[in-house]
RNA sequence: GGCCCCAUCGUCUAGCGGCCUAGGACGCUGGCCUCUCACGCCGGAAACACGGGUUCGAAACCCGUUGGGGCCA
């Protein structure tokens, strides 16, 4: 037997060190794109052996929530995206929050600073404002002029006399910039587009930019996947790795998910937070599968070689995901969120759940539907579960069918049967059918409804639905059998004769 | 406004110069399955944004236009 350490030595060699990080900014809940995000680094870093990091970038002060952040790592949990090294469970190069790091960012600050790759900057927000908005009237990009740059040593201890506190900038020289991306291949930009821009606020605080940077340096950060928001970011985020002697990481950025206009999913598009699709009622693995479509494609498949892609194999749990995924077919244009396929999936994953688990996560909507579980049997619900479970997309809908099994007060839409000779005589044989017979279970059910099929020479409709419209007070719902068998004996004579008395009334 | 990215059925996508009269999936729709809804099965409608090139040949390569998105904020 090997020593544990000695193992785990072993795999981390094996893992080709390839390090990615998730790290979201806790001024929200987890929105969709973001588990997006999360789910590609998680597929990269398994298909690749490699390390998965949480960073929380909470230097926000104003914006940020601590339970925000308590929401966030609930929800990646949930997804079932376990990560290596994090806040919770700290690694090698922590801390692993921002607000704890700062004195790490105004350190590499310095050193830039006396390296003369960056300067001092005294400009009022005001100010650069008022400039902005000069150089946008007159049709120019709305670039700092660089005008601190040379100040002189008197201007600079002026300013300082006079409780000015600078922020400071990073000297961006002429040149091009690239970069391949492994998703979207060569990247150029230029460095006289972007201006000097600011690393470290004047309050002391690091811009986003020099954060994720530093962070991502010493992290030992290899890959950068996220969102393509942040492809106008990444020269600039070279040129601080340069400054500072670091090794870029290589980058992918992944496409927007938009909503069904076509702009990016907000709330306005309804559900988008993680949450919110918890809360009612999807499963974590359609979640996750749904989410792996978005902006990726399964690699043709030999036996279907023309069907890669789509289709074939589309529902996958994580394993087969992971197994099939590749940066390589990652989509370059943008995604719309469609909510019909992510409930149709839902369903799968819904119909083949282990029964037992599936009863579990479904308490929570029986509470809801009014059902008070905890008087319920628990094998009893099992039944109930799967008898409903063909019928929806999302366990919040539950609700629908739950009275048919717990309201025993039907009212009976009897009317249109009523004048029905048929329909009184089928639930006449039907209760004495039931009466006769010791216990009632789904084998039972069946001999009882071909019993009167033949008996009284009626079939499809005409025998089925009196016998639905009885049990349940209505048209639709799951296959009869299984309400006959969880209805039970006592319960479906009872129905049947309130069924009967309404007949009698009408 | 500048810069950057993107562009195949309504939606997600396959396609990496001839296999494409463009394939699959969701959705929509017709039928079957001796009950409904659903599942399953069989069928249908539905797309290469536009204009120029390059090439014997273009959905695929190049340029432009248009449209959408992002960053600068």
């Amino acid at each position: 037997m090997l020593p544990e350490y000695f193992i785990v030595r072993y795999t981390k060699s094996m893992s080709n060190n390839i390090r990615v990080r998730f790290a979201p900014s806790p001024t929200g809940y987890l929105h969709i794109g973001n588990a997006r995000t999360a789910l590609f680094n998680y597929l990269f870093v398994k298909k690749n052996n490699g390390s998965f990091i949480l960073r929380i970038e909470d230097t926000d002060f104003v914006r940020v929530k601590k339970e925000y952040e308590e929401g966030i790592i609930a929800d990646i949990e949930w997804l079932g995206l376990d990560w290596d090294e994090g806040p919770d469970c700290g690694g090698s190069y922590g801390p692993y929050r921002q607000s704890e790091r700062l004195d790490i960012y105004k350190d590499y600050a310095d050193r830039l600073l006396k390296g003369g790759k960056a300067y001092k900057c005294f400009c009022s927000g005001d100010e650069l404002e008022r400039k902005r908005k000069e150089l946008l009237s007159k049709r120019l990009p709305p670039r700092y002029d660089g005008r601190c740059r040379n100040l002189s040593r008197e201007d600079a201890a002026n300013y300082k006399q006079n409780g000015i506190k600078p922020s400071i900038r990073f000297m961006v020289e002429d040149g091009t910039i690239e970069f391949d991306d492994m998703v979207r291949g060569k990247m150029t930009f230029k460095g006289s587009d972007m201006g000097d821009f600011v690393i470290l606020r004047s309050d002391g605080v690091s811009a986003y930019n020099f954060a994720a940077v530093v962070d991502d340096a010493l992290m030992k950060i290899t890959h950068v996947i996220r969102g393509e928001d942040h492809l106008s970011n990444t020269p600039r985020q070279i040129l601080l790795n340069q400054a500072m002697g670091f090794d870029s990481p290589r980058f992918a950025h992944l496409s927007m998910i938009l909503g069904p206009d076509k702009s990016r999913l907000s709330k306005r598009h309804g559900a988008e937070s993680v949450a919110e699709f918890r809360e009612e009622g999807y499963l974590p693995e359609a979640v996750i599968n749904y989410l792996s479509l978005l902006g990726w494609s399964n690699p043709p498949h030999p036996p279907f070689a023309k069907g890669g892609g789509g289709g074939i194999g589309e529902i996958m749990p994580l394993p087969d995901i992971i197994k099939n995924f590749s940066i390589e077919r990652v989509s370059k244009s943008p995604a719309v969120f469609d909510i019909k396929k992510l409930r149709w999936i839902n369903s799968a994953y819904i119909r083949n759940k282990d029964i037992a688990e599936l009863t579990e996560l479904s308490l929570p909507f029986f509470t809801k539907a009014g059902v008070r579980i905890e008087t319920v049997d628990r094998q009893w619900l099992h039944k109930v579960v799967d008898a409903i479970r063909g019928n929806i997309e999302t366990l919040s809908e539950i609700d629908k069918y739950a009275g048919i099994f717990f309201d025993d007060n039907i009212i009976h839409p009897i009317p249109p049967l009523a004048k029905d000779g048929e329909a009184v005589e089928v639930l006449k044989l039907l209760k004495e059918r039931v009466e006769a017979e010791e216990r009632i279970t789904e084998d039972t059910a069946d001999k009882i409804l071909s019993d009167i099929k033949e008996k009284i020479n009626l079939k499809g409709k005409k025998l089925m639905m009196p016998i639905r419209i009885a049990l349940t007070g209505r048209t639709d719902g799951p296959e009869l059998k299984k309400i006959i068998d969880v209805l039970g004996k006592e319960r479906i004579i009872k129905r049947i004769e309130s069924a009967q008395k309404s007949i009698a009334n009408t």
